[in-house]
DNA sequence: ACGCGATATGTTATGTTATAACATTACGAG
DNA sequence: CTCGTAATGTTATAACATAACATATCGCGT
């Protein structure tokens, strides 16, 4: 069994232990996020199946499918790139706390890291400060990955 | 000479500096933003114009004028959201750095605060460390503001 | 095994955001 | 005034996302 299996797997019994069900399709759609190995727009995860896997999938159950995945903790929306991306740590077993993402503006790579609970208190207060309450579920930031940086002008 | 006339003069004087133009059009899509007091998509943006303003725009245009605004640091691209907003620093003196934006969800009411350099040399470290190199010039978060927060269930 | 309600998927249409490509107009230096 | 550049107009189309309703599948109680 493959690194991408298991997580499928682990996946799988997530969603029973939560009552819902990873379908065939959703199994397909989750496996192209993992083996993509980066961000993939749900158009990019449609022609990715389709050249992958023979299976075809409309927009719309894509984004269907995305949106349950995303419930499930199982992908992540990434929203200053209209991209989609699996989670990182569907297979370790620590709890998921607020994540951050390092996304590579030219390659669309996606680093999942955890954010320490003090840089988000501090940002909680910078907020609060300035009136505002914080609710964002992640923080996205655009950045250049080591295979990138070299074909980089004026860096 | 109120105090939108005075940061269009102003933007005037900015562009003039560097060589470029703020022509009728483009004070006018400036002036929506700031007047509009808020984040607005490019379509509302033009409705907003029409409705203040008689003055109607293709999207082509005012995706253009945005982008010209956005090159001479008068206006600011809101990823998470798909909307724009008017540079809240305009008229303040300071030089402009690395903005922080809180952003209502709920209202599109946005704060454009500056972050400490010690958060962003944080951020960049945490970055760094896992392989990639922050190029994000803003930072962006969604909120709620105090004026929404008493509408929200369960907070 | 059967019937039924709930969940999932299929299908078509449409809404929203953004850019490409080429034509025309306005502007300003020489 | 004239010519090149910058700005705007116009039309078409790409890319991202959701609405609405039809059909199929699943799993439970009988
Ligand atoms: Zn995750
Ligand atoms: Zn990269
Ligand atoms: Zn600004
Ligand atoms: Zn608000």
């Amino acid at each position: 069994m493959n690194a991408v299996d298991k997580i499928i797997d682990k996946a799988e019994q997530i969603c029973l232990n939560r009552g819902t069900r990873l379908t065939a399709k959703r199994k397909q759609v989750l496996a192209g996020l993992i083996e993509s190995n980066k961000a993939l727009s749900a158009y990019e995860l449609i022609d990715f199946c389709e050249s992958h896997y023979g299976d075809t999938f409309s927009a719309m159950s894509v984004y269907r499918i995305l949106e349950f995945l995303e419930e499930e903790g199982l992908a992540h929306r990434l929203n200053i790139a209209n991209k989609y991306v699996a989670c990182a740590h569907i297979n370790c077993g620590h709890t998921h706390e607020t994540p951050q993402f390092l996304i590579c503006r030219e390659c669309s790579k996606v680093r999942e890291i955890r954010i320490t609970p003090d840089a988000i208190s501090n940002l909680k207060d910078n907020a609060s400060d300035a009136g505002f309450m914080l609710v964002t579920p992640q923080f996205e930031m655009s950045c250049i990955c080591k295979d990138c940086a070299p074909q980089q002008p004026n860096l």
